[in-house]
DNA sequence: AAGTCACTCAACCGCAGGACG
DNA sequence: GCGTCCTGCGGTTGAGTGACT
């Protein structure tokens, strides 16, 4: 026995809404305000799911939302926002003001998940594609197969489309290209300076080689990468996990192609996603790794702190799951 | 010009959690 | 503690539209 219907499905309109449907949410919010959306269909005249109503003035019709296509600053920070929490839509678009969640998944799925892929990252793991190729080699016992060896059918390999597979044949190549090639999008946020080292990975691994595709990453390492290695083929994914957030608490994140290594612990890296976001929302690059403007009590640091309550109680876990 | 395909984005759906009686 | 209502959230769908053949 499942949840009653918030309201009789065959007898509300469905569908894109009219100039006087949104002029009567319109007129009933000014005079009364939000809330009690269940009544406002029937005290607007509207013959819509209360629910409806409120996604309409949540996503459309709220007068603090823009409406214009979102500037590069905001797609950066929609790519750190992602890499350190996942599909957490709604609280990275609580970074951007003016956009709603919906815009904010909208626009991940049909610009800048493509974006990362063409770049040859992977848009759940944040990492380079051919990285998850040799986990995937090693953890299948593949080290040695070629690369004509197909992933299981449950491998986001095979999920959505063939094009993925055949990226990743070829992903050394692509993000070698890239790096070598493409305009910076992304800056360094322990550098004062625009790099040009310009990503920042995780090491959030189990993604796809478990099928899911969940993608709550678990935590956050600002530690920027810079072409992997130069003789692609070889790069030792060992490196990354230099900076993985995952590591004891003491492991250092190797800031690789800066010229100073940073040795920032776990602790101080969680502290900077909030002082990089924050800078970043104002298009303004952080220069304080140690994040001095650090909430303690912002969204990003409660999903962190449970994070490594979970890993210090369930080592194994990131093993196992994708949470 | 017509048909097909790919893409975008508004809207829907179902679930979860908080508030309240 | 339980049931109900309301709201928030993330995943998914499908109508509209432009590009391509």
């Amino acid at each position: 026995m499942g949840r009653p219907p918030c309201c009789d499905k065959s007898n509300v309109k469905k569908g894109l809404w009219t100039e006087e449907e949104d002029a009567k949410i319109l007129a009933y919010v000014a005079i009364h305000g939000v809330g009690n959306w269940s009544l406002i269909p029937k005290k607007a005249g509207l013959n819509r799911c209360g629910k409806s109503c409120r996604l309409r003035w949540t996503n459309y019709l709220r007068p603090d939302l823009k409406h214009d296509s979102f500037s590069p600053q905001e797609e950066e920070l929609i790519i750190q926002c992602h890499r350190v929490i996942g599909s957490r839509w709604s609280s990275i678009a609580r970074k951007l003001p003016g956009r709603t969640d919906n815009d904010v998944k909208n626009h991940w799925n049909t610009k800048l998940k493509k974006k990362l892929m063409k770049m040859g990252i992977d848009p759940v793991t944040h990492k380079p594609v051919s990285q998850v190729v040799l986990e995937f080699r090693n953890i299948s016992g593949h080290e040695n197969a070629s690369f004509k060896a197909e992933p299981s059918n449950n491998s986001i390999l095979t999920q959505s489309n063939s094009s993925a597979w055949e990226m990743m044949r070829n992903t050394t190549m692509s993000h070698e290209t890239y790096y070598n090639n493409s305009p910076m999008i992304f800056t360094n946020p322990t550098s004062s300076e625009f790099q040009t080292t310009p990503f920042h990975f995780s090491n959030h691994s189990n993604h796809l080689l478990n099928g899911t595709t969940s993608s709550c990453s678990s935590s956050s390492s600002s530690a920027s990468i810079t072409q992997p290695n130069q003789g692609a083929t070889n790069f030792c994914w060992n490196d990354y996990l230099l900076s993985d957030p995952v590591l004891p608490q003491n492991s250092q994140i190797q800031v690789v192609g800066s010229s100073a290594t940073s040795n920032l612990t776990f602790a101080q890296n969680e502290l900077h996603f909030n002082s990089l976001t924050e800078c970043s929302s104002h298009n303004n690059i952080d220069t304080n790794a140690s994040g001095t403007s650090h909430s303690a009590s912002s969204f990003v640091d409660e999903i962190l702190d449970k994070d490594q309550e979970m890993l210090s109680q369930f080592p194994q876990l990131l093993n196992d799951f994708d949470y």
